[in-house]
DNA sequence: AGCACGCCGACT
DNA sequence: GTCGGCGTGCTC
């Protein structure tokens, strides 16, 4: 008989496919896309997701064989796998790597050497240390990794050692099972009890015991028992609670034969929630946008909704959900970060009820593991929950087959973009992949496309429709530029404030309105400087100076989280002369404060949302409007739609505007007509105030006059002449190493590599704004290359480039990211 | 990524 | 003479 084999995927960063044995009795089991357990290397072992079944066996390999299958059914479909392919292709990493990202933890076992007792020894003979780790031992076998010595607890590596050869523990290499079926106690009727006029009998039998009595009488009326709709069993927390009885009533019951409890499977999601209300009614324009978009979908498989904001997008949306799920297809629905769009969950969940599922950063192992689930059943299940997929980037590696739509929502956001670790992906750019390889559309929405997205529209791949009518009676907001500089000479200034912002925001608090302001900075001050000799504290691992929190009375890193308490004296000249300098969120509120004494502030920026519901309360503050100022980093940019913000103030564009990148205008742009979107509502005119010290900047006025058009079309021609996106592909090779003069010399020799090919320019190698991030010094390689075919070549020729610098001699101890498409 | 192997300097 | 530091190379 043949034998057969098995290439298989592992998740790790090796090229691979891996080839194992299948073993006889698995030949019949084992098919793409399950997934199987195999050791690799001397010890470990890894799940793998089978790629494909072969008979042809590898020459020259010693062949392993499979372990064990976990799935009787694959994981994962074969167009979620071609998908995979696509990604670690375009992205420059290996396939474990995707899998890494796509697979929820929990699916993914790995083993762990464990240690176990093996001999039990004569406890006087032991050590202190010795009888520890047996005292930690005696009741289960624990993972090596944490008993080892690590800081100051823990058990030293060469006691352990010991105890090995003297055979008193061994190890073993043992795989956890991560995901387990949730299961909950529900009550039921003891199945002797047929009839009504049994349970009437024994309730009369409880009689004497009150609370036994009331109990069986609550579950009775609960499961409406003997009743045409009656239910079976009833949760034991829900009955207990609804009675407000403890279990000790409950067993009394139970060891009556009365009721019996049993244990059954439950689902971690929220799926409370049940439809209940209709889609809201197009206006004119939603209703032409609506049927433009339709029928551009017949033409192109991606359309750009380039809609202002409160435009109703949403809305439009909705429609487009509804008409795919009443064709029987999945809808998956992108936005950039799931944080902020409580208001949108419990919109759609209204409108589609528990077809809707979320999937985000937030949900645990267990959850994602039942939302994978869900999506890979949709197919084969009666019960269509999770027919529409609402999620952050991540969500694009759901294992969907019968998609119909996607949605990317405010396209433009940059938390598409995965950073780090590999895959570097943009979900958006997967997006329109998966459109299509799955033939589904894709509908890309924004108010401020991205220019990558606006040219892709201009050279007629992708379609184009526009929504330039706010909903209902809104108006756009005026703008009004405050020229900081004048501000500053003429001694205008209180505090961050110019005039115009500083009346806007009276005025509007004297309405009992409210005002949003934007800073990018968080803290209270971004560095502290000695006013004697300038010393300024810097962290130790990285090189950036540190941020001062007030609140915390700490300078802390942002790169690392290194931090120290704010010092009383200079270190270099020991003057007790520090000051604060530059302005973040946190002095922002502080000075408000002063300035407005009866005002209440509130702001939102990483260091005040960072507890699970703080970012809640701050929005259900500012909705029953209990706050009049909210100050805020990027995060008040995005999805906050409140009835009475009627000032928005950017206190300073030019960081804005003066960042060392060639998307700097972009972004600014983006950034500050996303903002201005937040301002005025209903019936009256909001008001946006930019302060700058550049107020004849072209996108300052850009801005001021909504010329989004214009503003693409002159940065556009920039973009052309330096070689940069959308005309030119880039490639960011961004090289690691712990010493300074090895990284110069490394990253050197890579780029006289890499010149050596004439499709390239090459930018640097450099050193970037963050030279150094917890002890690892970055050097930058930007490649550019023409958008054509070659596009596979040439990351070949890179990743051959960078295989030969890594392999020379005394190179060890650098890594090599490669960014494709950065941000 | 892990892990073993192998080569050098610092100790019992 | 051995222990353990890290640099190098391999994993189906």
């Amino acid at each position: 008989m043949k034998d057969f084999f098995a290439d298989v995927i592992l998740p790790l960063p090796l090229s691979g496919p891996f080839t194992y044995k299948i073993p006889e009795g698995l030949i019949e089991i084992i098919q793409v896309g399950v997934r199987v357990i195999v050791q690799f290397g001397q010890k470990k072992y890894y799940t793998a997701i089978v790629m494909s079944v072969h008979n042809d066996k590898p020459a020259n390999t010693d062949i392993k064989t499979i372990d064990s299958v976990l799935d009787e059914k694959p994981l994962i479909y074969s167009v979620n796998l071609h998908f995979w392919d696509w990604v670690s292709e375009y992205y420059c990493c290996s396939p474990g790597e995707v899998m890494k990202a796509a697979l929820p933890n929990a699916l993914k076992l790995e083993s762990s050497t464990k240690l176990k007792i093996a001999n039990y020894p004569d406890i006087n003979d032991l050590s202190g240390e010795e009888s520890e780790i047996i005292g930690i031992l005696k009741d289960s076998s624990k993972a090596l990794k944490n008993v080892i010595k690590q800081g100051n607890s823990g058990i030293p590596f060469h006691i352990i050692k010991s105890l090995l050869e003297k055979k008193i523990l061994t190890v073993e290499e043992k795989i956890d099972q991560k995901y387990k079926v949730k299961t909950e106690a529900f009550v039921l009727l003891n199945p002797d009890i047929k009839s009504k006029e049994i349970l009437e009998q024994k309730l009369t039998a409880v009689k004497k015991a009150k609370k036994q009595e009331q109990l069986l009488s609550d579950f009775c009326e609960l499961t409406k028992s003997f009743s045409p709709v009656q239910s079976e069993k009833i949760n034991r927390k829900e009955l207990l609670k609804k009675s407000g009885l403890s279990q000790a009533v409950l067993k009394g019951l139970v060891d009556k034969k009365i009721l019996r409890i049993e244990y059954y499977e439950v689902s971690r999601l929220d799926e409370t929630k049940n439809a209940q209300a209709e889609l809201n009614f197009l206006n004119p324009y939603q209703e032409r946008a609506l049927s433009e978009i339709k029928s551009l979908f017949n033409q192109k498989k991606t359309v750009l909704l380039h809609g202002i904001t409160s435009s109703g997008k949403t809305e439009i949306y909705s429609h487009l959900i509804e008409e795919t799920i009443k064709k029987g297809k999945q809808v998956l629905y992108l936005v950039p970060e799931i944080s902020l769009t409580a208001q949108l969950i419990e919109r759609l969940k209204n409108i589609f009820g528990n077809k809707v599922g979320v999937y985000h950063s937030r949900l645990n192992d267990s959850q994602r593991v039942e939302i994978w689930e869900k999506v890979l059943n949709f197919n084969n299940s009666e019960n269509t929950s999770h027919q529409i997929i609402l999620g952050a980037r991540s969500s694009v590696f759901l294992p969907f087959d019968h998609l119909g739509l996607i949605i990317v929502d405010e396209e433009h956001e940059n938390s598409y973009k995965q950073f780090d670790p590999a895959p570097r992906y943009n979900a958006r750019d997967l997006a329109v992949l998966m459109g299509i390889q799955n033939n589904a559309n894709v509908l890309l929405g924004t108010a401020t496309p991205s220019f990558e997205t606006y040219f892709n529209v201009q050279s007629g791949k992708f379609g184009l429709v526009e929504l330039f009518q706010r909903h209902g009676e809104m108006e756009l907001p005026e703008i009004l530029i405050s020229d900081l500089q004048r501000a500053y000479k003429r001694k205008q200034m209180k505090s961050f404030l110019a005039p115009e912002l500083y009346s806007k925001i009276s005025e509007s608090l004297e309405r009992n309105e409210q005002v949003i302001l934007f800073q990018n900075r968080r803290g209270y001050a971004p560095f502290v400087e000695c006013m004697e000799c300038g010393w300024i504290p810097k962290c130790e691992r990285c090189d950036v100076s540190l941020t001062y929190h007030k609140y915390k009375k700490q300078l802390t890193c942002h790169y690392c989280g290194y931090y120290i308490t704010l010092p009383d004296n200079c270190h270099d000249c020991g003057s007790h002369e520090i000051k604060t300098r530059g302005l973040g969120t946190e002095k922002i509120e502080d000075e408000l404060k002063s300035l407005f004494p009866s005002a209440r502030i509130a702001r939102m920026d990483m260091d005040s949302t960072r507890s699970k519901n703080a970012l809640g309360k701050i929005i259900k503050s500012l909705e029953s409007r209990k706050t009049d100022i909210l100050v805020g980093t990027q995060m008040v940019t995005k999805g906050l739609d409140f009835e009475h913000v009627n000032v928005v103030g950017i206190l300073n564009a030019d960081n804005l505007l003066n960042f060392p990148d060639f998307r700097a205008h972009e972004r600014s742009y983006q950034l500050m007509s996303q903002v201005s979107g937040r301002a005025g509502r209903k019936h009256r005119k909001g008001t946006v105030v930019i302060q700058t010290s550049q107020p004849d900047h072209p996108v300052i006025k850009e801005v001021k006059n909504n010329l989004y058009i214009k503003s693409y079309a002159r940065q556009l021609e920039e973009r052309k002449m330096f070689h940069y996106p959308p005309f030119y592909r880039l490639v960011k090779i961004v090289v690691k190493h712990k010493n300074q003069d090895k990284i110069t010399l490394i990253s050197k020799q890579l780029t006289d590599v890499l010149r050596q090919y004439k499709q390239f320019s090459i930018l640097g190698p450099e050193f970037p704004l963050i030279s150094r991030i917890s002890l690892w010094y970055l050097k930058e390689i930007w490649i550019k290359m023409k958008r054509d075919n070659q596009l596979s070549e040439n990351k070949k020729v890179i990743f051959s480039s960078i295989e030969k610098v890594k392999h020379l001699p005394g190179n060890s101890g650098t890594t090599f990211n490669i960014d494709v498409d950065p941000m």
